[in-house]
DNA sequence: TGGCAATACTG
DNA sequence: CAGTAT
DNA sequence: GCCA
């Protein structure tokens, strides 16, 4: 990286007990060259290598969180990354001796999120049991009836949805539901104010089939299901790599022994072993010690985010500010493979930290060809992002191209307290696709739910990739129009969006929601990554 | 009355 | 294709 | 089950 005299860095990377207080702290150039001279806020000046140094502007804002160099790798033009002709040399020098992650000639910087810990999440705490409740009360009806309930007329889970609904409203007013509502004798929210929980939450905690509104028992759901033992249905399917209809089908089956050994083979049980012998750690808590070390393994360094309860896995989010995740062909030409490679544990039973092997656990990498990924149409357009519908729709009803293209590997983790814990890695494949990898790795669910379901409302197409038009199916080029910009005292700004065109302009998750609240701060307040509750 | 988020890997 | 994953 |  070319840097000027003057320019403000950031240090990182330093691995010295002195070198690691400099890091993640603001200098400036003093002197340039293979080791700089920079002058520290208190006036101090230190010389530090240019490979730990970067421009101060190439950050994402969000200030504190953490800054680490995992990957060798060359960096290049995003535009050109494809062609294989004009980085030749630096790229077989990197191929020739490929280094850890971690160890990075050329200073390639990525910043991580860890988004392991949110705050409890309720805007009024007098609201928390409701809210508790309903979530309660939707994984009972996913545990009894699956996302997708199987039957003829709706082939989705209706009451899951809208208890999840439910969940986010009692977590978002900012007001005691009990003082605004006519909240009915018999209604949910009353019943749970004042007793601490509500008939149908209790039918389903003793295994028995709730209630239905019309006031019968719900003993099967339309697709034939049995709406009983939902607690053990429940515990099955948080198994990894076991779901909700497997954990019906065994429960069901009355097969109460589920770990003992020859399990039936209709069980996919390989990879599952893993699952089931860790499930009690898999369950636990990550404190945020453990999940530090996580990322001081993949030599991640910095700060945290300390706020709120810990999750049950570990997510990072691996971005750069001007590279895209990949950049030519091979291993050595991407982020993540490079990245487990260090991280892999070898198999046969290896002790000590690290991310447990396919033999040993189930890990599911998730990857598209760098080519692929990189190539473009002839107006320079991302070739994988929608377009326009295939020639004649042929595949019947596929008629977009579509695709999450971050690179992804979802594992086991075993740390050095020899503790097993899940772990998602996520690189964002092109760097203007951050707020919408984050927008959807920070979750929850829900919230990637109503988000989407609002951009269909507006005839958008709301993904991890990106924002853009989706005109109804039929002919022509038809055109969006897109309220950007509706807050008060400003001046109104729209545009109008041919087919499938991307919304522009959407460089941060606030400008992102603003559109989805139709140009409104509507959804102010979860512009921060840590608000989202829902 | 149609639709409910959207997408990828595994066996 | 059904199930599971995010 | 609710809503555009």
């Amino acid at each position: 990286m070319q840097l000027g005299v003057g320019e403000v860095v950031r240090i990182f990377g330093l691995t010295s007990d002195k070198g690691r207080e400099l890091n993640g702290r603001e200098a400036t150039v003093l002197t340039v060259g293979d080791r700089c001279h920079v002058e520290l806020a208190g006036g101090d000046a230190v010389s530090v290598r240019n490979c730990n140094l970067v421009r101060a502007g190439e950050y994402d804002s969000d200030d504190g969180w953490n800054v680490g160099r995992v990957a060798k790798r060359q960096r290049t033009e995003p535009g050109s990354a494809s062609s294989s002709g004009s980085s030749s040399t630096a790229l077989a020098a990197s191929s020739a001796a490929p280094s850890p992650a971690g160890v990075s000639e050329e200073g390639a910087v990525w910043l991580v999120l860890s988004s392991y810990s949110f705050p409890e999440g309720c805007a009024c705490v007098a609201n928390a049991p409701i809210a508790a409740a309903f979530r309660s009360l939707e994984k009972f009806e996913v545990s009894v009836q699956c996302d997708d309930d199987a039957s003829e007329e709706r082939h989705f889970n209706s009451e899951a949805l809208l208890y999840s609904r439910a969940a986010a409203v009692a977590a978002g007013v900012p007001f005691p539901l009990s003082q605004w509502m006519p909240l009915g004798k018999s209604g949910f929210a009353y019943q749970i104010l004042s007793s601490g929980s509500c008939e149908a939450l209790a039918k389903f905690e003793s295994g028995r089939p709730p209630t239905g509104s019309d006031n019968a028992l719900r003993l099967k759901n339309e697709a034939g299901r049995s709406m009983g033992s939902a607690p053990e249905k429940r515990q099955l399917g948080k198994v990894f790599g076991l779901g909700a209809k497997t954990a019906i089908d065994l429960v069901e089956a009355a097969v109460s022994v589920f770990t003992a050994a020859g399990c039936p083979p209709l069980l996919r049980l390989g990879s599952l072993l893993a699952s089931l012998r860790h499930f009690d750690e898999l369950q636990e808590p990550v404190s945020e010690a453990e999940a530090l070390e996580m990322r001081r393994h993949a030599d991640f360094m910095g700060g945290s985010r300390t706020r709120g309860r810990a999750g049950h896995d570990v997510d990072l989010l691996l971005w750069h500010a001007t590279e895209p995740n990949s950049w030519g062909e091979g291993e050595e030409a991407c982020v993540l493979l490079p990245l487990l490679r260090e991280l892999l544990l070898p198999a046969g039973g290896a002790t000590g930290p690290g991310l447990l092997p396919k033999e040993e656990a189930r890990l599911q990498l998730v990857r598209r060809p760098h080519a692929e990924k990189q190539r473009r149409d002839a107006d320079g357009a991302r070739a994988y992002l929608p377009r326009r519908k295939a020639a004649a729709a042929r595949d019947r009803g596929s008629d977009i191209l579509h695709g999450d293209w971050h690179d992804k590997a979802y594992g086991i983790w075993r740390n050095t307290a020899g503790r097993h814990r899940r772990i998602d890695i996520v690189v964002v494949a092109f760097p203007d696709e951050l707020p919408y990898a984050r927008l959807t790795w920070t979750g929850s669910r829900t919230l990637n739910r109503l988000l989407r379901h609002r951009a269909i409302q507006l005839g958008l197409h709301l993904t991890a990739n990106g924002l853009t038009a989706h005109p109804p199916a039929g002919r022509g080029r038809q055109e969006t129009t897109v309220v950007l910009d509706a807050r008060p005292g400003r001046e109104r700004v729209e545009v109008a969006l041919v087919g499938h065109a991307p919304v522009p302009d959407c460089t941060s998750e606030e400008e992102v929601l603003r559109v989805l609240a139709g140009g409104t701060d509507a959804f102010a307040g979860i512009y921060d990554p840590l608000m989202r509750n829902a």
